[in-house]
DNA sequence: GTGAAAGCGCTAACAG
DNA sequence: CTGTTAGCGCTTTCAC
């Protein structure tokens, strides 16, 4: 059995609560302990390798000083980037619990219910999308009153707080960029389901494309899908690549959905002997780790996703100390990084 | 505040502890509960939404159903992966508190004493490799007897459970991979610090080299340093190419300690006008998700990194139920992938 | 079959 | 300045 509070005050020779209030160095009327009470205890406490035992803390104050996370995959530097900034940022104060839905809805809602179990004094969730599972948003909402923070996407009519990379400027700024290097013929593609994201990515797009001048010359190439794994990927990256083969006037600039579909099309283009940037100027949206790596050096759109877990813990924070933040939507803003994948024309 | 067992008892009209008997369907005598008691509770517990509030439980039965896992980052393949592995098998029993301590000594001895105040039910660390440090574990085990795993590298002198991929056999197997594609002039490059680790896979090389009878034309060339940033990566790998070009006879093979130094290598050969495999074969260990792009397509021997977390989190939940698991270190098995960057001679 | 009572380790009034 | 007391919500003997 681990030494306890009550086993401190023995030795000590003081009560239980005297040598929780000197532990923690806390007043517990108008006057502080004297000091020769607090040497006492903190010795002992130290001599004996006391550590406070964090759930009956937790039990007796109503806090648990951990907050969930729930993210979708852990695959690509997605999330990854996301939970870094969050633990940077819990540091010290809150401990993050993990936990990963992989899409499934049901997973999704039994790691949700673990946190109310545990007691979370907050959540941070990166929802699946699966209309199923709003229930259980709302719980956390309504019934438990817990703090929440969604990441990277909201919940349709569901009025919460959500941190975010910003989808209309990453392909606006892109497509702007593209223009400025003197490219007409610029296509866009992606694929994924009907999502507002998606629609969001569209509208970027076009706006740039209109202000550009370019609406005649510039397109969209959309592929409806359910899912994303990496065959889908490289079939998608062939589509894209035979499309603009077809199309008159050649296109000159390809602006990709995410650099790892990016990268797909790099093989193709490399296949089938389409030099980039010289036939094809090609650019992505994250910016991941390889995109840097000098033999590929993809143009890319920096997604600052670690922005995007700092921002998300700190307002996390703010909701469980009580403090009202703005009701909008926070919104990282991205930056375009011209490497070696693109040319001026 | 939430609805508690009390109020389930009351308005089912049971005693407290039936009612979470009967939640728990569990047998307080030797008798089961009628059922009807546990259809009314039940019945009560689901239209009040009731959660039972785990610490409270945790509390009660001195267990957490949470274990701390200790990274050292998040960056790159590897953490992700062994954490994926530990997430898949913990679900839904235990509860992750993720932890990071990005090799700052200072930052892993207070994280796993956090871990110990909220009383984890056990432990998986990836130790730091700094002797600071050692004591907190010793503390984990000795003190507070708590389940305790590591990953990837044990303590010295510190008898404990570890888990790991096979270093030896990793550098082992691709160098003999690299012998039977009928290549002599073999260089193994690698960089870091002299610990047991570097010296198991430089250990691994001498073997298979031995066995090749190649001890005359292979070599080893080793950079003592004290980190591993990108940036030393890159002039690291400008150093291997540079050692490779004065050397005599011509070098035809070259391993690399790690996939993105081997993704470094490929940048420099390209640089250089050194063609893969044709002048040169690269191989790398790990397999990290990009080596697998078809444009890069990088032969390397693929290190089982979410079966060593399946693997740790099995053995660490066994210790958290008393089993008595074998002593010896639990080693994961590598295997070699030839995809493009290797060619026979 | 079910309930009363004690207690897990800590905190927070409030009284001295 | 310090101690007493009463819980936090649940589990677990042990009676009934």
């Amino acid at each position: 059995m681990a030494v306890t509070l009550k086993e401190i005050a023995k030795q000590a020779g003081v009560s239980p609560s005297t040598a929780s209030h000197a532990i923690r160095g806390i007043h517990p009327g108008k006057r502080a302990l004297s000091g020769k009470t607090i040497q006492k205890v903190r010795e002992v406490a130290e001599r004996l390798g006391y550590r406070p035992n964090l759930l009956a803390a937790g039990l007796a104050r109503n806090k648990t000083f951990s907050v969930g996370v729930l993210v979708a995959t852990l695959r690509g530097n997605f999330y990854e980037r996301i939970l870094e900034g969050i633990t940077e940022v819990m540091h010290p104060n809150f401990t993050p619990l993990l936990a990963i839905h992989n899409y499934q809805p049901d997973r999704e809602r039994k790691e949700i219910e673990v946190f109310i179990g545990k007691h979370v004094d907050g959540i941070i969730a990166a929802y699946s999308g699966d209309p199923e599972t709003m229930a259980i948003y709302r719980e956390i909402r309504d019934v438990h009153k817990m703090p929440l923070v969604l990441v990277d996407r909201g919940i349709p009519q569901f009025k919460s707080y959500v941190v975010r990379s910003d989808h209309y400027m990453s392909t606006y700024i892109a497509t702007r960029e593209l223009g400025r290097l003197g490219h007409k013929n610029i296509i866009f593609a992606l694929a994924g389901r009907e999502t507002e994201s998606t629609k969001t990515l569209m509208d970027g797009f076009n706006g740039a494309i209109s202000e550009l001048g370019l609406n005649n010359t510039a397109d969209i190439f959309y592929k409806k899908t359910q899912s994303w794994t990496i065959h889908e990927m490289k079939s998608f990256a062939e589509n894209i690549i035979d499309y603009i083969g077809n199309r008159k006037p050649q296109t000159t600039a390809l602006l990709l959905q995410a650099d790892w579909l990016a990268y797909e099309v790099l093989s193709v283009c490399q296949d089938r002997n389409i030099r980039v940037p010289e036939d094809l100027s090609v650019m992505g949206i994250e910016d991941c780790d390889p995109s840097s790596l000098s033999f590929i050096s993809l143009s890319t759109v920096k997604v600052e996703l670690n922005e995007v877990g700092r921002r998300a813990a700190d307002l996390l924070i703010k909701l469980i100390n009580g403090e009202k933040p703005d009701d909008q939507p926070l919104v990282i803003k991205p930056s375009v990084i011209l490497r070696k994948t693109t040319r001026q024309l």
